[in-house]
DNA sequence: TGTTGACCTGG
DNA sequence: CAGGTCAAC
């Protein structure tokens, strides 16, 4: 079973309405329509966007040992990585960099209304995620009017990169070749590459590095100091660490945690 | 290789 | 400060 909504509000997919007993996920060129079973329609094509292969059963007993992550497996219950269309996966965190989910949503948003094309589903209007394309070839002074600052330089250049097949093939790469590849574009370094990595290219040993879970490693499981790193090498290292330490479904583990710290936090969360 | 700051925007 | 990245010492 899966928990549509706790999923979608966990920070890793950004462009979702709630109308009605559906949800409708813009995944870049289609939109997902989802009810609290999982994908039931599509205005392309329907896509395995829950990854309902995985083995959560699996998953469990390799959480068995860990006290936290078998609460959490609990608490969450249904929480699932998702698979999204790896463009836009790429420029949401681009955009997430040294900002805040109710910006990044919002700037995400500006990004479709004023670049993508505009359609309707069961009359609804939705605007679609730009292409590669679009992106690549408006100025970066217009992407800036999305509010996202000094991100539309990088934004235009990741998009030139992608447009031009830097990313052909990024699925039957390893882990370290996607994520050489995926850091050759602007405002791609390893945090956010993890987050392409992990929720767009199925690599499930990808954990995403950012403040929150760089606390919770340091405060539950004294990995790390519990502060950002600050180089490459620095987050590598801490990388190994966490993801000896939560096992083969580390990027699972990372989103039950990440959930459990933000829930935690004091400020209400603004969705 | 390591260290330090700047960087758009808005709550 | 906020789900980092980049570039200049």
């Amino acid at each position: 079973m899966i928990d549509v909504p706790g999923t979608l509000s966990s920070g890793q997919v950004f462009l979702w309405r709630h109308v009605g007993v559906f949800w409708y996920v813009i995944d870049g060129q289609n939109i997902l329509k989802v009810d609290d079973t999982g994908v039931i329609d599509a205005t392309r094509t329907i896509t395995d966007f829950f990854r309902c292969g995985d083995d959560i059963d699996r998953m469990h007993e390799s959480f068995a040992q860990d006290p936290l992550l078998t609460e959490l497996i609990h608490r969450y219950e249904g929480l699932r990585i998702t698979n999204q269309n790896l463009f836009q996966c790429v420029i949401s965190f681009i955009v997430s960099a040294n900002s805040n989910i109710p910006r990044i949503r919002r700037n995400l948003q500006d990004i479709c209304h004023r670049f993508g094309d505009k359609t309707a589903y069961d009359d609804i209007a939705f605007c679609l995620f730009p292409t590669p394309a679009v992106l690549a070839g408006t100025d970066t002074h217009h992407i800036r009017e999305c509010g996202v600052g000094y991100r539309a330089q990088h934004i235009q250049g990741a998009s030139a990169a992608i447009r031009d097949g830097l990313c052909d093939g990024i699925d039957r790469m390893s882990y370290k070749e996607a994520q050489g590849t995926l850091c050759e574009m602007p405002g791609v370094g390893r945090k956010v590459a993890d987050c392409i990595l992990l929720f767009s290219c199925g690599h499930l040993e990808a954990v995403p590095l950012d403040r929150w879970i760089i606390r919770v490693m340091h405060e539950h499981y004294g990995i790390g100091d519990g502060t950002t790193p600050h180089t490459t090498r620095q987050y590598d290292i801490l990388h190994d660490d966490v993801r000896d330490r939560l096992g083969p479904y580390a990027g699972y583990a990372q989103q039950y945690l990440f959930k459990m710290a933000r829930n935690n936090s004091e400020k209400p969360l603004k969705w």
